[in-house]
DNA sequence: TCTGGGGTCCTAGGACCC
DNA sequence: TCTGGGGTCCTAGGACCC
């Protein structure tokens, strides 16, 4: 059996933790830039305010019934996160935990008898909230799918799961699947939601029912043959080994206003490099391609948000490095071969990708002098943001006044990663 | 003039996730 | 007026090779 541990409105819930006054008042969490609604509690679910709608479209809604609103604080989140993990840890052993997202982590549970999974279910929520403050819900079921199932409907019905809930038998599983719709299976998105419905498969029962070569031919090959397994309570998505490294990185940011002034894109783009070669040399890896995009402002106004076209570039680097100053240098030249001029932007992105370990990268022995300077000086640079959680220092080619940066105008304090924000009791 | 079949590698793009 | 950011995996198609 799987589990799927699931912090319920996360980001809320970890702002709720240092506003204990908030406890059972609607709260909600921005995107960057202010833009949309990502995380919402349950008194605000309630109200209809709408999840990843745009914040400017659901503003006399929150104004209306003072819905408490926090631009997004990834430093609080991101030490939450890891305190709700290593507990998991702690009980379950190491190696049964998959992290699988910020909130989110299966665990095996091969090792627990059918008859105190439940128990054990129960404990992993208690000990979380005592220990974090921070809610969860468990969902417990033979595969991984399933088990999102049964997170999705313990989280649904609070009152009666108390946030755990097992499917360990057909008729649990099958009652389960026949109160689920097919848009809110695990790997059904947008797209294949609508071509199920047009097929009138409207549930996740109907759905495990289909016949698995019809699934390869329609629904994007070995993703629906798995898919359809995994209903089924077989297992075709393995747990995963813990993933050290990522095979790409990439930082990305939507402008405070658009931009058509190179000069600030190129500042962006740097900066932009920086934090990203920052997450390369945390993972000790270096990366041999450098990507870079920029995305125009767009006019038209379709019924369905989408992005203006989106222009890149990219090249492979002589030598794969993770050096700041020897990724910002093409990148920012990578900037010059697609900007044109008088257009307005606003967002840009860097993608490192070709990644491989640092000690992969072949010895030379002519590595100079100034080479080794650079690691020393990148692994101060390191030492000083990491501590701080934040970019106090940054390469001048960067920018320092920053005018093209992101809007964030009601985060919170940054509690557990800053001296001078930490929480005062009184 | 006629012009095969099978393989690999790479890239772009689509789908999905939170 | 104002719509996020960071990932994964898979597939199709082109280039190239013998």
């Amino acid at each position: 059996m799987k589990a799927i541990v699931d912090c319920n409105s996360f980001y809320c819930s970890c702002e709720r933790v240092f506003r204990p006054d908030l406890a059972h008042q609607p709260v909600i969490v921005l995107s960057n830039n202010d833009g949309c609604i990502i995380s919402r509690s349950d008194e605000a679910k309630q109200l209809n305010v709408p999840m990843a709608g745009p914040y400017f479209k659901a503003k006399p809604l929150i104004e209306k019934y003072g819905v408490h609103t926090f631009s997004s604080n990834y430093n609080l989140y991101g030490d939450m996160s890891w305190r709700v993990m290593e507990t998991l840890r702690m009980m379950m052993g190491k190696e049964n935990v998959e992290v699988y997202s910020v909130d989110e982590a299966f665990i095996d549970m091969n090792h627990i008898p059918a008859e105190s999974l439940h128990d054990v279910g129960k404990k992993i929520k208690e000990t979380i909230e005592l220990w974090t403050g921070i809610q969860v819900s468990v969902g417990i079921a033979p595969t991984k799918v399933l088990s999102k199932v049964a997170n999705r409907l313990a989280k649904k019905n609070k009152k009666t799961t108390e946030c755990v809930l097992i499917l360990d038998t057909p008729e649990k599983i099958n009652a389960a699947l026949q109160k689920t719709k097919v848009d809110d299976v695990w790997g059904v998105g947008y797209k294949y939601a609508y071509k199920l419905h047009q097929w009138q498969i409207d549930t996740a029962y109907q759905l495990k029912n289909m016949d698995i070569e019809w699934a390869r031919k329609n629904l994007g090959g070995i993703m629906g043959v798995r898919l359809i397994k995994e209903l089924c309570s077989e297992i075709a998505i393995e747990m995963e080994d813990e993933r050290i490294n990522k095979k790409i990185i990439a930082t990305t940011r939507m402008f405070g206003e658009p931009v058509n002034n190179i000069k600030y894109i190129k500042e962006a783009i740097a900066t932009y490099t920086s934090r990203a070669a920052e997450k390369l040399r945390r993972q000790k890896s270096v990366a041999k391609t450098i990507g870079i995009f920029i995305v125009k402002k767009e006019e038209s106004h379709t019924a369905r948000f989408k992005h203006g076209p989106s222009i890149s570039a990219s090249i492979h680097l002589p030598i794969a490095t993770s050096i700041t100053n020897e990724l910002i240098k093409p990148a920012v030249q990578l900037v010059d071969k697609i900007f044109e001029k008088d257009t307005f932007y606003k967002k840009a992105g860097v993608i490192l990708s070709d990644i491989v370990n640092d000690d992969a990268v072949q010895g030379n022995l002519f590595v100079s002098e100034t080479t080794n300077k650079n690691r020393l000086l990148m692994n101060m640079i390191d030492n000083v943001n990491f501590s701080m959680r934040d970019d106090v220092l940054k390469f001048a080619s960067s920018g320092t006044k920053r005018n093209w940066k992101m809007r964030q105008e009601l985060r919170s304090k940054r509690y557990t990663t800053r001296w001078d924000e930490l929480y005062e009791v009184k």
